[in-house]
DNA sequence: GTCTATACCACGATAGAC
DNA sequence: GTCTATCGTGGTATAGAC
């Protein structure tokens, strides 16, 4: 076998480079409203290229859930070292409001992909659902940490407030309701621990 | 003057069953994917004619914006009657749950609308934050009249949870999230009120 | 006011040269 | 593997007969 890095293997990095693009701007225009020349061009790729790497714009949409599960795995890996429970749900509520910015411009990159996809008939294989779930599974776990026999109806409070607040924070361009809401929420899960 | 309904005058509610049929259709399948065919077939109107009541597309998304308004007004003016903000509180509460089914099959009409519209560049001129400021306006003076002097904060929570809640029953398929999410409200309405 | 026919354009996807 | 040219579809919107 020769060199395929000398032949005409594709450019490394080339296919990442698209799903990234394509992750960017579903989150700033859309799903719908989105075009395959879009994403070509927030790549600085041909659109004829594309289409050997994607057939169809759907495989990027799962590609993009792909990416994000990527995400929502390193930021709970990078808060897991941390001792407690209490404090592990706390730096998660630091990690929305670190994102207020972007959240006041386009909302929760879950979510706003969630209630788009949740419009389609099959609400796309149920892909969104197993992605939200990564967060409201892990919460459950601190919540149980904390020994709350209610933890899975907190996890889910926990993970509806953030979407709610994000959703507002878009609604009103407004960052400032992220960091007030998630004061309100490290104060509420002061309390939680505080009982337990 | 002659008889003007004997003549060529629109038949009454056409306009109306439009702006009905763009709402639900709107609802169920997100706007951008929406065609005005898709309207003109679900009001049972010819799809030239539909020119004639609405010159472009963001014109039907503007009319169906301030059908959701009247709905809001409705509920609103439904629970005035109650004799406190308590009361007044849960009863919305009430009416979310109510509308369960619903929120689990396509998310709360309000918040589905305002996540797609937010994505536009001008968030469609800010209509959907007067919109869901209408909700919010109504919670925090119900908060005030129980003697919050952050009655900001908690309505601007209150919705959150609504929205938040909505978005993950949505995307679970699940109506049963918003019964636990409204119980849990309903019980945090009442601390609330107990400690004015 | 109502409705048909159609212009026009944008998009997804493909064929095939290189 | 890369890219251009293009096909087919389906959408918005208009022209104009009735």
């Amino acid at each position: 076998m020769t060199d395929s890095v000398a032949q005409g293997r594709p450019k490394i990095g080339k296919r990442e480079r698209l799903v990234a693009a394509a992750a960017r701007v579903f989150y700033e225009q859309g799903v719908e409203k989105t075009t395959i020349a879009d994403i070509a061009a927030a790549a600085d790729v041909p659109v004829g290229n594309v289409y050997y790497y994607f057939k169809t714009k759907d495989q990027f949409v799962q590609a993009v859930i792909d990416t994000h599960a990527g995400v929502l795995a390193e930021i709970v890996a990078g808060i897991e070292p941390l001792p407690g429970p209490a404090e592990r749900l706390k730096a998660m509520v630091a990690s929305w409001v670190e994102q207020r910015d972007l959240a006041a411009r386009y909302g929760c990159p879950t979510g706003s992909l969630a209630a788009e996809l949740d419009k389609r008939p099959d609400a796309f294989g149920g892909e969104p659902a197993r992605l939200m779930s990564l967060l409201i599974d892990w919460a459950r776990g601190q919540f149980a940490e904390l020994g709350r026999p209610d933890a899975a109806e907190l996890a889910v409070a926990f993970v509806a407030a953030y979407q709610g607040i994000s959703l507002l924070a878009n609604t009103f361009r407004d960052p400032g309701l992220m960091v007030t809401e998630g004061a309100r929420l490290a104060r509420w899960i002061d309390e939680l621990a505080g009982r337990g």
